[in-house]
DNA sequence: TATCTATGGATAATAATTATCCTTTGATAA
DNA sequence: TTATCAAAGGATAATTATTATCCATAGATA
């Protein structure tokens, strides 16, 4: 993937710190803002906390990030990606991605009722594979 | 509905402030920190944020008050109550219950994935009726 | 290559939440 | 009904999380 070009198309300047934030979110899946401070610190031994807030906020707000906030943790971020839905296992704490389609969800609210939908969060919590053979 | 019975069964020790908490969780439906704070000062001049804080922690840990989280805003606090999802106003920021099955869902996803679900939560963000009618 | 603006880093300020301490108040049983 | 004890309330300090400010520097553009 071309970091580059994704900054460019959203007007975002494109620095060595940005490259590297996209790089880890599109490495990584989902990341707090501390585990993003931590592995950015390894490139970066100067970066500041302050400048993972701030670009992580442009991001979101250029909508090529999304937050998804979780009950009793930080927030994590990931790039924004088409229609899924989040597992977050209760035992390890992995966030996994499902495939899931939003899009009938979506349309049957629209059909039954008179709220207009923009935006779809999905979040299960629970056991994952991994924990739950252990 | 007697709060005194639900805060017992739950083995909360009954004060006046932990029924007037449930009481204003009952009768708005959502409650952030601050306006639980503000209309319980009417009642109780001297109440401290501390305790409402507190006291959220406890009923939540009891699995009788849920949180919901919102994009850009505090979190929001209700009395737990069956299945139903939430749609959030971007306009005017309007929380409402909405019906929904979850049920059906998580059969859904139980059938054709392998992670085990405690819990769903799904949050339409959007613009309600009232405000799309301006 | 010069110029200009936005960014990064350091740090202070603010906001949000939790912890601590002591007094008071429910719950329980004599 | 009262004595006892743990738990809760209130005041406040401490901690954590996030945002704002300031200045030097590095991208973007012509």
């Amino acid at each position: 993937m071309n970091y580059t070009k994704l900054l460019k198309d959203y007007n975002l300047k494109v620095t060595p710190q940005r490259i590297a934030i996209v790089d880890e979110l599109h490495k990584h899946g989902h990341m707090n803002i501390d585990s993003l401070y931590q592995v950015l610190l390894v490139k970066f031994p100067s970066i500041s906390l302050a400048t993972i807030y701030k670009n992580i906020n442009a991001m979101i707000e250029k909508v090529f990030v999304d937050e998804v906030k979780i009950e009793h943790k930080k927030s994590v971020f990931e790039l924004s990606k088409k229609d899924h839905a989040h597992t977050i296992c209760s035992s390890c704490g992995a966030i996994e991605d499902m495939d899931f389609s939003l899009q009938n969800l979506m349309k049957e609210v629209a059909s039954s009722s008179s709220f207009e939908i923009e935006k779809t969060s999905l979040c299960f919590t629970g056991i994952c594979k991994t924990c739950a053979s252990k």
